[in-house]
DNA sequence: ATCACTTTGTGAAAATTTTCTCAATCATAT
DNA sequence: ATATGATTGAGAAAATTTTCACAAAGTGAT
């Protein structure tokens, strides 16, 4: 199984395939040949195999794959069996709402602190946290071995939080701020810029209206 | 102009663009060229030029781009000069954070009204918008000439929400739920898969852990 | 055990996307 | 006005991604 060496349009369809096999998990499925899977996630038969045969020959001949068994190869390679300590920093709505996702934990995600600048945000409860104050951030991130930090602050708070981060040796930054983190190359950055996505959706409605 | 017959990615690409451009704006910058603007963002000159030739010539050659220029026309490109009208369905955390996003109205995004299905959020004001029940979904939208709903509830109800949009006419959603929804021809939908996006940071992190 | 059928894995072809290259054009200094 | 230098736009080449096609291998019924 080769890394690396991985484009990062198959690693983008990854998550899709773990979750549509999720849902034939919870249907009851055992098997599925690509064929169906392809008609069901619109995309191409020959996309799925060739994609899935990247890390390994997961199916059979005359089968197809094994709902069960692909799925946790799949969250296998993701990385989804291993275990992330998380900090929010940044307890307005979007933080809240990321702290109470529940299926991150599920996943192997675990919210250990949240942190906000705000002075009167200071010790209100989230999901049974207290909301912390930036002084602590590097102290906790020692402490409680955090490994990836969720920036749901503006983008200038994220460029000096981020340097902050990286400082004290964070790996991976899931970034929500409206503007693209500069850093180095032993740390992962993952953006979502829902504006950008917005955009997207305008764009495509474009041709609606003539 | 042609339009149809563009890539997707080169569409993903354009909201980053205009992002740069509103930067570069802000920072009172007035022209640049490819060449600048590649390394500043990473990508190569020859992308951009590129993908800006897929709508026409903004440049001039020996000079470069005009920054409010090019910025404008992408925002036409994208749309971003006609007004839509949103309401949020699901009035948690995710959707009040995205009620309360000021840069929204900015783009021609003006959020209507929120709804939510819980009896106990009925009448609580978010934004200065009372949160509606259900019942309420088809009135609104005909009176408020509603074109995009956002999707912040979860997967099961957002299947048959996006039901009853799409029986009344609805153009766009943009789908915040764990799932992909199916939608006839004429309507848009743009996903965001916020667990897709983390299991991608996930994957990403694997090669730094050994 | 055999046979008809299904379906994968994979090499090759096709399509698409990205990069290279450079003539044409414009800016700017003199 | 002219010359020098910068930079685009676009055609061609290279690289990458997706799809095709089929041999090989396994299933499942008889």
């Amino acid at each position: 199984m080769e890394r690396g060496d991985i484009s990062q349009a198959v690693i983008s369809r990854l998550p899709r395939y773990h979750r549509f096999l999720s849902e034939l998990k919870d249907q009851g499925i055992e098997r599925i040949s690509s064929a169906d899977l392809s008609r069901l996630m619109h995309v191409t038969a020959s996309q799925i195999r060739q994609d899935l045969n990247n890390f390994g020959g997961f199916g059979q001949q005359g089968y197809g794959y094994n709902v069960d068994y692909l799925h946790e190869e799949i969250g296998h390679i993701l990385g989804l069996d291993k275990r992330h300590n998380l900090i929010i920093v940044g307890a307005g709505n979007l933080g809240q709402a990321l702290a109470n996702y529940v299926n991150f934990d599920r996943r192997g995600f675990h919210t250990k602190g949240l942190f906000d600048s705000d002075p009167h945000m200071q010790g209100v409860m989230v999901r049974n946290m207290p909301v912390r104050p930036m002084s602590e951030l590097e102290d906790f991130i020692k402490e409680y071995s955090i490994d990836i930090a969720v920036l749901t602050i503006p983008k200038d708070a994220a460029v000096e939080v981020a340097d902050r981060l990286i400082r004290c040796g964070i790996q991976g930054i899931w970034n929500f701020a409206h503007i693209d983190l500069d850093v180095p190359e032993n740390v992962r950055v993952e953006n979502v810029h829902l504006s950008d996505s917005l955009m997207k959706l305008s764009y495509n409605l474009r041709d609606l209206e003539g």
